[in-house]
DNA sequence: GTCTATACGATGATAGAC
DNA sequence: GTCTATCATCGTATAGAC
């Protein structure tokens, strides 16, 4: 098995409904992935995730140091793949179009689309884009860690794309771009409830995901381009 | 310096340079507030909160139901000066366009430039944007009562401006790009720590915040564009 | 109505025996 | 490595004094 196939985790989990033949270490992985997608990072307790996973309390500390750096493993460990396809798809593009730059749609739909794929083939994420985007504002630098985890290498690969692909930016046009782009990406996938308000009848809160991802890369790059043509007129 | 005294002497010395003036209820929140902004929530325990108010931790779930709530009433006492300088930025810009809408650049920038200025102006609003920002991801409907309490009136104010701005433009453009807007905006007053990975040494990692003003609303408008571009497109 | 003293259940973390 | 036992601290609730 790859995954968990915990979908549904109700807040009454059952003990050890997780494989016995795995390690203490990936079992309390497993639980605590399941909770934290069910109910959150703060609403389960390391009790929980021990009791699901059939473990000691205390082997949570032993094997992690903490909550904090066990939710900082589960990210981890969830998030290598899709960084991975991430980067095979940002390959593809660019083999694609062989000495120029992809379009600055292409390298942005290379960033989103493992996440957005996953939702529209109803892959087990449940609320972990949310947890995604929670962490990052969350506070004691755990984001931070994440980023240096896991982000650090794929970031340096996707800016210098979109700097070959913006001919005339700055580096102040992308670092900005960059971040309100991850802004904007990460409220996205958080789906505020507060969402809900903002829509009015006219729109659906949960549009098709595939559909998502057009309109996503069309503000972003809309943003990007903007961002260069004011540096251009202020010149 | 020392007035009545209370009881005995409190434990730990950040104590109660609050004025004795205010009513317990006050007291509470000017702490709560204080120590919110340089704690985060989470961090910031109600034991805290009363003993620097110089009252009693009950007083807490007297005046306030909960935590939660408490969290609640700080924010929307931080925020409704805020939206009142909202309206009458926006109201000023309408103004001057007379019968024509005002453009979209003018009509984000009404909602940006009050918390930018007092970025600028040295403001210690300390990390309360970063509270801002994690509040919209926070569990248990709190933006979204939040929302209520303080945004909804505005949000239709901003989004009937930014319709009219967008000739053309479907509800969906609109949703699409709100939602994408305010997820760049909140991180941006998020400045998350991993902002400096990204930055390079290219750029300053806290800029001018006068000047950020016009990097958010090109970004943001060209997204909407881009948005509303693309809907026509699609016809 | 306001406020205080006190207690309850649950949490994350740790020490030390096995 | 893994356990039991225990710790300080948390948010919350209640009973009763002014």
């Amino acid at each position: 098995m790859t995954e968990t196939n915990v979908s549904s985790a109700i807040s009454t989990a059952t003990a050890a409904a997780l494989e016995p033949a795995k390690e203490t270490k990936d079992r309390i992985l497993d639980a605590a992935e399941s909770l934290f997608v069910a109910n959150g990072f703060q609403a389960t307790s390391l009790r929980r995730i021990t009791t699901m996973a059939g473990v000691n309390l205390a082997a949570v500390n032993y094997h992690f140091q903490s909550k904090e750096q066990l939710i900082l493993a589960v990210m981890v460990r969830k998030l290598e793949p899709i960084n991975r396809r991430r980067l095979s798809l940002l390959d593809r593009f660019e083999a694609e179009t062989g000495p120029h730059p992809p379009s600055l749609e292409k390298v942005l739909a290379a960033f989103l689309q493992p996440i957005v794929d996953d939702q529209a083939a109803g892959v087990d994420l449940g609320s972990f884009p949310v947890l995604m985007g929670r962490l990052y504002t969350e506070p004691g630098g755990l984001m931070q860690k994440l980023f240096s985890a896991a982000f650090a290498p794929i970031a340096k690969r996707f800016k210098d794309a979109i700097t070959r692909a913006l001919p005339g930016a700055g580096p102040l046009d992308i670092f900005w771009g960059m971040h309100l782009t991850i802004g904007a990406m990460a409220h996205y996938l958080a789906r505020p409830p507060a969402l809900a308000l903002l829509a009015g009848r006219d729109a659906a809160p949960v549009p098709n995901p595939s559909q998502s991802l057009g309109r996503l890369v069309a503000y972003m790059a809309g943003g990007f381009r903007a961002l260069v043509s004011r540096s251009a007129d202020s010149l």
